[in-house]
DNA sequence: CTTTTACTTGACAGTCTGTCAAGCAGGAAG
DNA sequence: CTTCCTGCTTGACAGACTGTCAAGTAAAAG
């Protein structure tokens, strides 16, 4: 009963899809922005992203990190970016919509924060980045526009989108003059 | 008469603050998208992007090209990223804009790969990108959405986007280990 | 003085969200 | 078997928006 949504898709449409009448998805959901909110939620619990970053909980090393980081979130993308994009597009408008992205870009960031305080930690992050404008920078660099520019647009598959992110973020925060790679 | 435009403006709204009626707007122009187009034209003129890339067309190395096109670009995104950015969110349900929109990115996209071609030539491209792919990752990170998570979700200003920008792509790009930096 | 230009108000169709009312079918409970 | 509750149905309507049409007005241009 969790479907595609997207700016161009209006109750109706959805109601059609699943089969029952435009006034009956009223009865399950207050409006069209619980619905994508539960939607949201729904594909969360579904695909699992804490789950699917096990691995990135073992890594230890700040370069371990940071490429199971991009690895994970590299194929967690293709499957959310749809919804993701749909939740993104309402923020501007609505509040809630809005604050259900922002706590996701809060975990994100999070992340982020850590990988780069680990690169710090051993001596290893790029001495011309500073370890906030490092985490901030890696934050838009995997982003899901980011994203959808290369994969989408340019057509990249996933693995060429990870590779090719993973060489540019070590290259960027990780210091090639200190000693091993 | 060329005023704000984003998605949550209505043309009433738009009328009521240029002064004259809804239906006048429509003696103007014949409908939202073609308001929309207008102001994108009107303001590309105004603000010149074409007079800007002046110092760009000068630069010779690739490195130069490299720093004057963030430079140019990194100045030019402040004042065009909330009509550019109606003209994204409106993309996907519309044809005219979408187009208007993609030849914009083409433009772009071409101004990237000639960057990266010169760096190729020069023989200090980074050897782990191809040109095609170099180019494509360049535009995707001076992109718009980029500049937005930076200059506004985070803070920074113009100055710290253009810097950490170079910073990043000239660690990307350009190989380290041929000689001069 | 007449015509044209630029605008006005008012009305209306069509799309969408969200709400309300009344009705219907089937299962559970007495 | 009857009653009630649940989940759905159709139909109607308010309010916001885009786009269109008609008729009228005021002032500049000829």
């Amino acid at each position: 009963m969790e479907k595609r949504r997207g700016q161009g898709v209006s109750m109706s449409d959805i109601a059609k899809a699943v089969g029952i009448s435009r006034q009956a998805l009223y009865l399950h959901f207050d409006s069209r922005t619980e619905l994508m909110l539960a939607t949201v939620d729904y594909v969360d619990e579904v695909k699992g992203l804490s789950e699917r970053l096990k691995p990135f909980r073992a890594a230890t090393t700040g370069i371990e990190l940071l490429e199971t980081c991009v690895g994970v979130w590299g194929n967690h993308i293709p499957e959310i970016h749809g919804l993701a994009n749909a939740l993104f597009n309402t923020r501007e408008t609505n509040e809630a919509t809005a604050s259900a992205w922002n706590g996701r870009m809060a975990d994100l960031q999070n992340i982020c924060q850590r990988i780069i305080d680990t690169l710090h930690r051993e001596g290893i992050l790029a001495p011309k980045w500073s370890r906030r404008k490092a985490a901030e920078m890696l934050w838009a660099m995997i982003s899901i526009q980011n994203w959808e520019r290369l994969a989408i647009e340019c057509g990249w598959s996933t693995n060429q989108y990870i590779r090719s992110m993973k060489i540019l973020l070590k290259s960027t925060f990780v210091d090639e003059t200190s000693g091993r790679e």
